[in-house]
RNA sequence: GCCCGGGUGACGGAAUAGGUAGACGUAGGGGACUUAAAAUCCCCGGCCCUAAACAGGCGUGCGGGUUCGAUUCCCGCCUCGGGCACCA
């Protein structure tokens, strides 16, 4: 596309960006007569690729919505920043030697650049980057609180480990059971970790999801994640053996039916039945073949239940006193609640499946009945009256499964109960209540080098020390090799001079961790730093901290829901807890932003050859038209495909509203027209509500219809500057230009944002709609307010309305004021 | 399997305390300007019927229902996207 004309979008964007710089037009101050706004884009990546307009989709957004809080008279903090430690700068790392600091500087320079040109309002002097000693030390701050605290600790269970990465993962970095980063399948590797306890926080990480302004699928999502579940423990005594073993169970109220237990084989309660097991050879072999699968195969193999008999041991269920017998089977899970259940196949499919195989009772306590209309209910809907007998009489006998709820049978003195009733008293007597949650504690170590350090000094004699805070931070040593070392050590551990060190508990011989933090950690506080990023005495001043207090807009992708946002919120539950922040949630108002996916449709990767390069659009059509067209695509949350061809639509807009403000700014200031000034708070109105509420694409096509109008009538300098001030959050840098060149004073973006009118947002006339039995047939002009009668006495005459009610009989006339009249009609009867 | 979202012209999408479906934009068609093209400006633009216009009929995934009136509310399906998943 050609350039032409007098609207060289080069020229202007280039020079504004500088003079705003020179100004420090957007430079955060603190000021108690304002009101304080905390804009937050979730910081990137700095990868080696470089941005794809995918990228500053939502940077666009928060800038938009930044700068229309400070024309608001609110004081913004709108930073950015870099999360700089992971994985790929590693990776590159060791496949060029180049320090991964050297790559992570290169490519910051680089989006810092690409960011630039698209004209953002940060306050690039508040920039932070994990990556740097004065940052990390306050990341490595916090572990050595929640250590302080018992909430990091050292763990020897198997973990997920990646075997191409060569690193420990948390739970949140799997994806169906292989690694989130490369795709490889995950094993159960025992090896030592440091862990945090993010568990003693999932009934608060829960319960406050109700206070914020989140979409709903994300607080869904963690709220899955939690999985938080209410029952009760039972223990159920082993014959002639001292360990009951305690079970988790959601359904107390089938515990008549409970026809055999199952442990996990990683059940540490199988040991010690280990002299009483009578084929305990069988055992061993079944818990090696469980051990050597991986979570795929033990989880996809889904259909087929397997399990070995536990022969000598029997259970006895505490509710009928029988022995019932006791299996190993690894459909149940070590890791959640006890890691044994009870089984009660006629109520449960999977203990159905199992007991069919291995052919075990089923023995139906709970029969299908509503007992608000005191009978049996259909269980499958859409079927006969026989059906649903069979079907009822099979649930009775125990050939299939029910796991609904129902009225209590075989059960004793609790027959008759309703499932909730019963639960609840066969619980009281039998077990305890007990709740328990999905989420698991988070592997905080990784064994690799482009991390934080874990501040960790084990000691021979004192064991695990801290390192002292005033030794903060432990920086990240040079090494020679960055890759990992494939033992489970990261490659800090070969450099000796560095690992040897003195026991800052009592001067011996010490050696520090050498294992690193994940990425997740410099990333779940980093919106406090933002705060105060030179403070070196606190991760944040108390009065910064009272000041900014949380993060009143957050933008980011969805992908973050289970991950990046569960982690900041336990972090900043810590801090609460410790007394660092005074708030106890960090985000009050998240909203994600949908991908711009490649022209075909698929996700934009270099791997499609379908990147769009926003450098190239930014020269081509210009930043403004750029930020236009992706404000403009479409909903914002949604995923909508990348269209070069439609962006000629917001160039178009752009050229117009400058050839707009040409004409006006040179000719003979005017009034301006009646419409010209109702478009105007038509549109002040909805830029307002749909910037609040991050509708950007309807805020643009009422800027459009505004401007649309101005061309046809007259606008005054004053109409149309109230105008380009409505554009401005969109397009800065036409909209500072032409401003320049009005009445206005100072930066367009500091003047205050236009107030909507009342009076001309109603105009004297309303059309009204004339239906005839709901169908439209006409419409009219009238005064605003006109009555009922006046309106149907005009209505019976407007043209094409007569024939469709003359020699009918009119059975009702339904008015809505100032907007239709309805006919309900029918033909003479005869 | 369970839980969330969605399905509207050729395309991106507007409009839901029930009240003119298709705003705004892209692509397309026609015209003006031009030696010509680009750009710009004006007009048309859901489908059927019609030479065309008018009139009429149909139309918001499918099938029912409530209502004077349903894209919007209710019931039952189909389908796409996402989250969780042998979680007891």
């Amino acid at each position: 596309m050609q350039t032409r004309g007098e609207y060289d979008h080069k020229k202007i964007e280039r020079s504004w960006q500088e003079k705003w710089k020179e100004q420090e037009l957007y430079k955060t101050h603190e000021s108690d007569e304002k009101e304080k706004c905390f804009v937050l884009d979730m910081f990137p990546y700095p990868s080696g690729e470089g941005l794809h307009v995918g990228h500053p989709k939502g940077y666009i957004a928060t800038d938009i919505y930044s700068r229309f809080q400070r024309m608001n008279g609110k004081a913004v903090l709108h930073p950015m920043g870099w999360d700089a430690f992971g994985l790929p700068a590693e990776n590159y790392a060791i496949k060029n030697k180049v320090h991964p600091k050297v790559s992570v500087d290169k490519n910051i320079a680089r989006y810092k650049e690409q960011l630039s040109i698209i004209g953002p309002d940060y306050d690039w002097s508040r920039e932070i980057n994990t990556t740097d000693p004065g940052y990390y030390k306050w990341t490595q701050w916090i572990f050595l609180q929640l250590f302080k605290k018992g909430l990091a600790y050292e763990s020897n269970e198997p973990i997920n480990w990646c075997p191409s990465c060569q690193t420990g993962l948390a739970n949140e970095d799997l994806e169906d059971g292989k690694c989130e980063r490369c795709g490889s399948v995950i094993v159960k590797k025992p090896m030592r970790q440091w862990v945090l306890k993010i568990t003693d926080y999932a009934d608060r990480l829960l319960n406050d999801l109700e206070t914020l302004d989140w979409p709903e699928s994300i607080k869904v999502s963690q709220r899955n994640w939690i999985g938080r579940s209410e029952g009760a423990e039972i223990d159920f005594e082993i014959s002639g053996i001292g360990d009951p073993v305690t079970v988790f169970t959601t359904r107390p109220d089938t515990l008549f039916g409970a026809t055999y237990l199952v442990l996990a084989p990683e059940h540490k309660l199988v040991d010690g039945f280990k002299k009483n097991i009578t084929n305990w050879g069988e055992v061993e072999k079944y818990r090696e073949e469980t051990k050597k699968k991986d979570e795929i195969e033990r989880t996809a193999e889904g259909k087929e239940k397997t399990g070995v008999l536990l022969q000598g041991v029997r259970a006895i269920n505490p509710a009928t006193k029988k022995e019932i017998p006791v299996y190993i089977a690894d459909y149940v899970l070590d890791h959640y609640g006890t890691g044994a259940i009870m089984a009660v196949p006629a109520h449960d499919k999977r203990d159905f499946d199992f007991a069919l195989k291995y052919d075990l009772p089923v023995i139906c306590v709970v029969e299908p009945y509503d007992f608000d209309q005191n009978l049996v209910p259909r269980i499958v809907s859409d079927i006969s009256d026989e059906d649903s007998q069979k079907i009822y009489e099979e649930i009775i006998v125990g050939k299939r499964c029910f796991e609904g709820k129902g009225r209590s049978i075989h059960s004793n003195i609790y027959d008759g109960l309703s499932s909730d009733e019963a639960r609840g008293k066969i619980t009281d007597s039998f077990g305890r209540k007990k709740i328990t949650y999905k989420l698991r504690d988070w592997v905080f170590s990784r064994q690799r080098y482009w991390g934080e350090p874990i501040p960790i000094i084990h000691c021979e004699s004192c064991g695990v020390v801290p390192v002292p805070e005033n030794d903060l931070p432990v920086v990240l040593p040079e090494v020679e090799s960055y890759a990992p070392t494939g033992t489970g050590e990261s490659p800090l551990a070969d450099i000796d001079e560095w690992v040897t060190t003195t026991c800052p508990s009592c001067g011996g011989k010490g050696k520090r961790e050498t294992n690193t933090m994940p990425q997740w950690a410099g990333s779940s506080w980093y919106y406090l730093r933002y705060m105060d990023p030179q403070n070196t005495s606190a991760l944040v001043s108390r009065e910064r901290e009272a000041y900014w207090n949380t993060v009143d807009m957050y933008v980011g992708g969805a992908e973050h829901a289970t991950r990046h946002l569960i982690y900041a919120r336990f972090w900043h539950k810590f801090l609460y807890d410790i007394g660092v922040v005074s708030t106890l949630e960090p985000f009050t108002r998240l909203q994600h932003v949908g991908l711009i996916m490649g022209e075909d449709g698929r996700k934009m990767s270099k791997r499609y050859g379908n990147v769009v390069n926003p450098d190239e659009i930014v020269v081509t059509y210009g930043a403004d038209s750029l930020r236009v067209y992706e404000m403009f695509m479409g909903p914002f949350d949604q995923n909508i495909s990348w269209n070069t061809d439609s962006i000629m639509g917001s160039r178009r807009f752009i050229e117009r509203v400058w050839k707009m403000g040409k004409k006006v700014s040179s000719e003979k200031d005017s009034q301006s027209s009646p419409e010209a000034l109702s478009a105007l708070h038509v549109a002040i109105k909805k830029v307002t509500e749909d910037i609040s509420a991050f509708k950007f694409n309807t805020a643009i096509s009422a800027l459009m219809v505004c401007n649309n109008t101005f061309e046809k009538t007259n606008v005054s300098k004053k109409d149309f500057s109230l105008f380009l001030q409505l554009l401005a959050p969109f397009a800065p840098h036409i909209t500072e230009e032409l401003w320049s060149g009005m009445e206005g004073e100072g930066s367009i973006h500091v003047a205050p944002w236009p107030r909507a009118e009342e009076k001309y947002l109603v105009s004297d006339n309303v059309t009204i709609v004339i239906q005839v039995n709901g169908k439209m047939r006409g419409e009219m002009q009238v005064t605003r307010g006109e009555t009922k009668e006046n309106i149907i006495g005009l209505a019976r005459k407007v043209e094409g309305v007569g024939k469709w009610i003359d020699g009918k009989v009119i059975v009702k006339e339904v008015f809505v004021p100032d907007k239709l009249v309805n006919f309900v009609v029918k033909e003479h009867s005869t």
